[in-house]
DNA sequence: GCCCTCTTGTTCGAT
DNA sequence: ACAAGAGGGC
């Protein structure tokens, strides 16, 4: 097996690396992952390293899974024990075998942002403070980066006792420190956080990850933390075989504590370090490059370095001016359409945004002419109400003192529970220093409670306390719809027997058939490993993975993405650059080095837009283009006709039908219950054992099985390709085969 | 205790 | 534009 073929001698040298720490400054489509996956397949089969000795870390659970996959073609052998996943991902990992050591049961609850601001709300309150002047999210940021530097809550308040504000902070995160504790949660900071603390407690810990991972990956490195430095410090401490791949052009998460002089000091950091720099961009046209180098180049604070190509120079740039958002949608509809008259798919094009509320005017124009599409972020399907609660039982079932989960579901569906007689709960618990579970076991010894309010508490505790039996003989899958028919959430909702709820119905269904994937994939699998798994889960993780669809995100989003063609919408000062970063330079260069990386998304063609008047939080006003765009040079960009009107406009928009009819229209999670979930085009009656369909994500199978489930019907499918899967046939994106 | 309506505040990016 | 929270009626 030939490594190095079709590898230029930088990329070449970067795979032979023997030992030793390693950084590659990797610009924008330099092959960076090409890199990696053949260094690890490298040093697999020829230096005869264990799998298992490897650790790599990635930005999101895809980017490792498409990792996993090119190293496994490379390979003959099975790499399963290599170590891949996200900094949170992995930390999960060891916390679940060691937690217990720094104080946390094993059973731990992950905090997701919705649950951290309940939590700092009860804080506030607690304390007695305003809740005008104390903002759960400004406080909770503020926290956030106390964390990342490891400054505990009374350092804080020592240096900030004469300052009323901080000091009352500091207050709200001990008080924050001590109920995650008493709920036995981390926050996704303290993921990390109680992982470097668990090494630091434990040196045989650490002593025993350090010698399992003798080498270390870290990808995207310009977007570490300081906590995350910290994490992989510690870990190569005694090998010193880490890996580290970036591009501080490329930076975009200084908002979140992302620190460049991680991978800037990297030379200094680690004693004997290399340095290997990719330059040879193959990705991109030179125009495109040649504009993305123009952009850069006017930060002030950015080491230089000089990106090229050998691709053809393509086409200009071209930059359009719409008039409002919905013609800057139809314009790129209508530039879409053309463009798939030559040849190309609607999967080769990419609408790049800076905020995700302007996902609505594209979502709607290519509803309205059928162009196939995918949503990455936004609304999401794990933020519905719905889906939060039944997590929320599930949370409780397996972590029990999680009384932010308790008291989110205790009353839902209704069973009497109000606010009166939870505080009285509450007032009880927090007096004797109990969890509100453990003081629901017996609702005798609390006071002041009407024999009516014991009785429902009563049932209550006795379903969680059913369930919490039924987890341990039962499957994931099997598990879950117990909890949901159980717990009266679906008799409730198809009571309703409206719009809403069926499609409430319908996404618990899904939520179920994600449940059946996560089992079928990870057959070992625990609820735990369940729950964190979706907690864990990024956008770009959890958009579904339909074929052939145009892809709607944010610029943050696509990182580490390549798209034909990329738009690059909404190109106006005070939406990118964002209003709030034009008075500080330095988020100015954030938000340049965002634009960077948004340019540097395109392969062939790049389109860049800007309207005269946007609607931003309910109020319209006049825009004028981003500053970005004058950076780029003149000769490059085609700037076409500047005018208001758009020759696109077009009459009654019914024409573009017939020939993409037989376009699948694809299910969107982000909007309001107005459409319920596409039923699949299936006639139950046709389906039988031996019935060939075809699936939108694993393609040509058989059904092998069919089961009643409900009214519904339980099919197993064995794909061609896919091998074996469990579907609800109303739910399932199947088709039938015909022809056969 | 529950439900509906009106008011008020929010206001970028996301594991 | 939209969601969460407060307040009032049943």
């Amino acid at each position: 097996m030939d490594y190095l073929k079709g590898l230029n001698d930088r990329q070449k040298e970067a795979v032979l690396h023997g030992e030793g720490p390693l950084l590659i400054l990797a610009g924008a489509g330099s092959g960076k992952t090409r890199v990696l996956t053949h260094r690890i397949a490298y040093l697999i089969e020829e230096n005869r390293i264990f799998p298992g000795n490897i650790l790599a870390i990635t930005f999101t659970n895809k980017a490792a899974n498409e990792m996993k996959e090119r190293i496994a073609d490379l390979l003959d052998g099975n790499i399963d024990d290599i170590w891949m996943g996200t900094f949170h991902s992995i930390c999960v990992r060891i916390l679940r075998r060691d937690i217990d050591k720094i104080g946390f049961q094993r059973s731990f609850s992950i905090y997701d942002r919705d649950d951290q601001i309940t939590l700092m709300k009860e804080c506030i309150k607690e304390l007695n403070l305003s809740k005008d002047m104390y903002k759960e999210r400004s406080v909770l940021a503020t926290i956030s980066t106390l964390k990342d530097s490891m400054t505990p809550p009374d350092t804080y308040i020592n240096e900030n006792y004469s300052d009323f504000y901080s000091k009352n902070v500091g207050e709200l995160y001990a008080l924050y420190e001590k109920k995650l504790k008493q709920n036995n949660a981390l926050d996704f900071d303290d993921l990390i956080i109680k992982t470097v603390e668990l090494f630091k407690a434990n040196p045989t810990i650490l002593e025993y990850y350090q010698k399992k991972f003798k080498y270390i990956f870290v990808d995207e490195y310009q977007d570490t933390n300081k906590i995350q430095y910290q994490f992989i410090r510690l870990l190569s401490g005694q090998n010193k075989n880490i890996c580290v791949v970036g591009d501080p052009d490329q930076s975009i998460y200084g908002w979140r504590g992302a620190d460049i002089t991680n991978i800037i000091d990297f030379e200094k950091d680690f004693e004997n370090a290399t340095t290997i720099r990719l330059e040879q961009n193959y990705r991109s046209t030179q125009n495109i490059l040649n504009v993305a180098n123009y952009v850069i180049k006017n930060n002030y604070d950015r080491i230089d370095k000089k990106l090229w190509t050998d691709n053809n120079e393509g086409s200009q740039v071209v930059v359009e001016n719409s008039l409002d958002s919905d013609e800057e949608a139809r314009f790129v509809a209508n530039k879409i359409e053309e463009h798939m008259k030559e040849g190309y798919n609607p999967s080769d094009f990419a609408i790049l945004y800076r905020t995700n509320a302007q996902s609505r005017s594209f979502e709607e124009a290519f509803m309205r002419r059928n162009i196939p599409y995918k949503l990455v972020g936004g609304l999401r399907f794990y933020d519905r109400k719905e889906i939060k609660d039944i997590i929320a039982y599930l949370k409780l079932i397996q972590n029990p003192v999680d009384d932010i989960s308790l008291k989110r579901i205790i009353n839902v569906p209704r069973r009497g529970i109000g606010n009166a007689t939870m505080e009285k709960v509450e007032g009880y618990a927090s007096e004797i220093g109990e969890s509100i579970y453990n003081v629901l076991l017996d609702v005798e010894q609390i006071p002041g409670l009407s024999t009516r309010a014991k009785n429902s508490l009563k049932t209550f505790i006795d379903m969680i306390n059913k369930f919490m039996a039924m987890r341990e003989v039962m499957g994931i899958q099997e598990f879950i719809e117990e909890v949901v028919y159980g717990v009266g959430y679906i008799k409730e909702l198809e009571d309703e027997g409206s719009i809403e709820s069926q499609t409430r119905l319908d996404n618990i269904k899904e939520f179920i058939s994600v449940a059946i994937d996560f089992q079928v994939a990870n057959p070992e699998g625990t609820l735990e490993d369940f729950l964190a798994n979706i907690s864990l889960l990024s956008d770009v993780d959890k958009t579904e993975d339909i074929d052939n669809s145009v892809t709607l995100l944010t610029v943050h989003s696509a990182k580490g993405l390549e798209f034909p063609i990329v738009f690059m919408v909404g190109m106006e000062e005070g939406l990118f650059p964002i209003s709030r970063a034009l008075e500080s330079e330095s988020e100015l260069e954030e938000e340049r080095r965002l634009c960077y990386v948004a340019i540097t998304r395109a392969e062939k063609l790049l389109y860049i837009s800007f309207a005269k008047i946007r609607t931003i939080y309910g109020k319209t006003n006049y825009t004028l283009p981003s500053r970005f765009i004058d950076e780029m040079p003149k000769n490059l960009i085609d700037m076409g006709k500047q005018r208001g009107g758009s020759p696109y406009q077009i009459s009654g928009n019914t024409r573009a039908q017939s020939s993409r009819e037989q376009l699948i229209r694809v299910q969107d999670f982000s909007k309001k219950p107005s459409t319920s979930r596409a039923k699949t085009s299936i006639d139950n009656t046709k389906v039988k054992e031996g019935t060939k369909v075809k699936h939108k994500k694993w393609g040509i199978g058989t059904i092998v099985q069919l089961k009643d489930r409900g009214d519904d019907k339980e099919i197993v499918i064995a794909f061609d390709k896919a091998g074996l899967k469990r579907l609800l046939l109303s739910i399932a994106p199947i088709e039938i085969v015909k022809g056969e």
